[in-house]
DNA sequence: TTAATTTAATTTACGCTGTTAATTGTACAC
DNA sequence: GTGTACAATTAACAGCGTAAATTAAATTAA
């Protein structure tokens, strides 16, 4: 049946319409002031409509955590892609993006990486994007101590070691802005240096 | 007039009956599952009558934090006065009681350092509390450094760094428990040691 | 001691929230 | 054309923070 064909889309269309919605108004708004009825009147539908489309609130959040991700994966990929070949600039050029990632999309690293972290676990990229981006890090740790720029250790702790700084200067400068920071950059730039010769 | 004054010390013990009993809802149901209305079906009065002592949920929110700040200082001065005298091991003292404070008191960390840590600034602990953490941590830098033990650096930018990865490392332990950390106490153990070679 | 005044507590109410249930309307199959 | 499936709407529920009006109790003044 073509009918049935093209009722698919139509949902298809119709949750991209209300997940568009919801983005543009959470990033305007802020999370957790969006309300269904907000999102409903912008895209000019009763509240419950949404409710055949979505089963909760929840599953929206779900989905903008999956597009979040999904920028972030990208992101870092782009950043060790830009990066010199030699193992130790590419680490250095991932701990930079994962950085830079949090402080241009900080909406986006607040929903993920502090507000709901605990519902990453279950959510799965699409398709081929399955490198994960602790993956990625440890892949470069790996890298970087087998062409001995890192001294050889668990990759597992070293990884997550750098992760929780990576994560701490992240969430820090994006939820407390106004803290008397010495110097943004500067800071950044200390703190990667810092993170390298702490696990060297 | 001895009736003001009775009338006075009710007033404190009404409140310390309000936020008593908010700090055992939010730390059995979580915070942001507890309602005025819940918090006086505890206390035994209508919800409204909360709003004679505490302006806004945000205030009982805010007098949470002063409390758990305290209970956050408390812990940090006690690690510090535990340890060696030396300053590299009064350092990594008060590194450790941080790690240790989110770990064992993790809904008040999430409430200060994850959730409203821009309301922060705005609390002053009472009287003499005027220590703050941020503070005690950059004078144990400071005399980490005169004593030679720490490479001489800019005090504020190495601080904000230890700070930085100390959160991380506690945030994420206390969002992520799920996650697949190598070895809690190793990792904790791995972390301190990075970041002090990280700066020294 | 009684009357007037202050003030603490309650009831009522408003506008919001996420979500369920019942209802309406419309497009399709037979 | 009639019956059925289903999408969208309206109505409704239980909860939320909180403002306003009202009641009740305590304190002060006469």
């Amino acid at each position: 049946m073509s009918t049935n064909e093209r009722r698919k889309k139509e949902i298809k269309e119709m949750k991209q319409e209300i997940i568009e919605a919801a983005v543009q108004l959470f990033l305007s708004d802020g999370y957790e002031n969006v309300s269904m009825r907000k999102i409903a009147k912008k895209i000019q539908y009763s509240p419950t409509a949404i409710y055949n489309y979505f089963a909760s609130k929840e599953e929206i959040l779900k989905q903008l955590l999956m597009n979040g991700y999904s920028i972030f994966l990208n992101s870092l990929k782009e950043g060790v892609a830009k990066s010199e070949e030699d193992a130790l600039s590419r680490l250095k050029a991932s701990l930079n993006a994962y950085i830079h990632f949090g402080l241009s999309h900080p909406d986006y690293y607040r929903l993920i990486f502090i507000e709901n972290l605990h519902l990453l676990q279950k959510i799965i990229i699409d398709e081929d994007d399955r490198t994960k981006g602790f993956q990625l890090l440890t892949e470069l740790v790996a890298e970087a101590m087998n062409e001995g720029v890192l001294k050889k250790n668990e990759v597992q702790l070293v990884s997550q070691s750098l992760w929780a700084s990576l994560h701490g200067i992240t969430a820090l400068l994006i939820t407390f802005p106004d803290f008397g920071w010495s110097d943004f950059d500067g800071l950044i730039r200390f703190q990667v240096e810092a993170m390298i010769k702490g696990v060297s």
